[in-house]
DNA sequence: TCCTAAGCGAGACGGTACGTCTTGTCTTCCA
DNA sequence: TGGAAGACAAGACGTACCGTCTCGCTTAGGA
């Protein structure tokens, strides 16, 4: 894989900047794989030589975004919590013209599932962490880390909604006080 | 609508009983509306004459089941929550097999799209109400009832995820005991 | 088949024109499927539900000439020749714009050999009507029926090949001259 | 041509061994040019340096046959016909599982396309010199020429198609007889 | 009792996007 | 330096559904 051809790392990069653009313009579900393509100039099986449908392109170009995301939550000083969020607020912020116009298509719930997904994963390991110290729990593990994660998204979903009212500090703070029983 | 035609009433009911058959069988994504009125012994311009498509008519019925979780929340010993969760996870428990076969569709995504909105809208009065007793609220109404309706969805699908492994007076409990800090 | 919709006939009369304009305009070999439905106004699936392939839309309509040279063969004064020819060259000679326009192309091949077996056939009537009385053949009669018919597509292609330099009834004419013998 | 690099002369002698064993494996039709440049291990631009297409290919390899054919040919004691037919039907059953193989693919076309014009212009020499002798002739000699090429085809196809039901020797007879008149 | 309009089945249709396939060109790298 | 390897643009293909439409049939409910 990092031995790629360098034409397929371009060809890649040109989709995904297609995709970007095109989202942005007029929403996910209006996209057809020929807009991408002719906006990619790119030959439609090689398209389908590097992915597989739309949404898996959509998918790819989600764990460049998720490694991002990273960066901003090891940064986090409340990385204590179970989930720091104030990443995922900033990293939100950031794209938020790009996560407007996914919004109501078919789209966000890919993207949606996929975070949710990764935090559900990264709540559960950090509160196994804790849980070798502090013994309290009737709730599972698995549920506590679902919770913590879909709320989150839940969360997201209404800032983004309401079109973004508070600043992702103040978001973060709020998620924290809410959550503060699990 | 009260004053529908008794022909009207059984094509519908006809379209109704195929989806929910085909859901189980095949899954919400594999239908075509094609599908549906060969099913449904009903022909294609019937089908839309009553319905834009094939999720309008999965929409239209999930206000029966509303009225039937209706039902289950009034029951509810714990109606004082400000979700009386426990009639949603006996009502989902109810129709597993429809809900475990929807899995993974992207039919899921409006059904849960739907109730979550159902949802934050009860919770939301049931907020304001208490809120003319107790002023605590940094935390608008609005997006605590997000945070409320959106946690209950995380936890369920988590549940239906795991093949229920607790009854749902312990879901209920759980849920309870994860949202006493909102 | 005689009970055929209208608008089925219509859609394929308009189908069977755009092919014939198409092949005139620029050859059988550069006409796509979707330049047909282009210029008939008809829907790709429409299409594809009444023809497999352009070469069966093209086949298709060859059953039409026929018939036509059905007419012409049946007012040919020579009509006790194994194959009454002039009516053959009569019918190309009408139509030769089209024939000239699908020279070269791979058309040309479906057609002829598609008229060589009706020839064929035609031919094999006619002699094992006539050998009923006259047992002369060391040669059989699948072998000379294939020879008589072969021998006018030829005759027929060298004609068309060479901008037609005799009227229809020289042609009869010589070829009846060249297969006396057969 | 003749000073062809060793090299060029092994590769083009193995794509045409390709091109072979797949035309009777699979017919011609069926075989792509990837098919091809895999089965002879040459690279996909190597192939089009050297023909232009899949056709270009078949073409190229008939005139190593069409040498073949002439040797058959001059060896035939019944030279003096117009067209000396045994050598061919001598040709066509030594090579039958290649062009049965063909039979009913686009190739055929080709092939015998290519063969009536060298057997057209074989004939047309045969006829002009022997014209000089007897002045018989209403009709041209581009035309009987046409005619007696054409015959030989079908009555070769004719052959082929009934799985050669009589010897070289014999059918050579029958076509002497079936075109004495020409 | 008739008759007239709505509801309906059947299914042809235009249209759109899909994922596959093959072609011929072009680039890179190796022997 | 020529050929193998193979990525690529181009574009036709046949398939799958969609939502619209026309057509008769049937089946009440009002005249």
């Amino acid at each position: 894989m990092d031995t790629e051809d360098r034409r397929v790392r371009r060809t890649k990069e040109r989709l995904h900047d297609a995709l970007m653009s095109l989202i942005e313009e007029r929403g996910y579900d209006k996209i057809t794989v020929q807009d991408l393509i002719d906006r990619a100039d790119v030959g439609r099986s090689t398209f389908y030589s590097h992915y597989e449908t739309k949404d898996d392109l959509l998918i790819s170009g989600l764990h460049r975004l998720s490694d991002d995301i990273e960066l901003h939550m090891t940064d986090d000083p409340s990385a204590n919590d179970i989930l720091p969020s104030l990443g995922v607020f900033r990293h939100v912020a950031d794209h938020h013209e790009l996560f407007k116009a996914m919004i109501g298509s078919r789209g966000i719930d890919l993207v949606m599932h996929a975070a949710r997904d990764a935090l559900t994963e990264r709540a559960k390991s950090n509160i196994d962490r804790r849980s070798s110290t502090s013994r309290n729990a009737a709730i599972p593990a698995d549920a506590r880390a679902a919770f913590i994660a879909g709320s989150l998204m839940a969360f997201l979903t209404w800032w983004l909604d309401n079109d973004r009212p508070h600043p992702p500090d103040q978001m973060a703070e709020m998620f924290q006080q809410l959550t503060t029983s699990a």
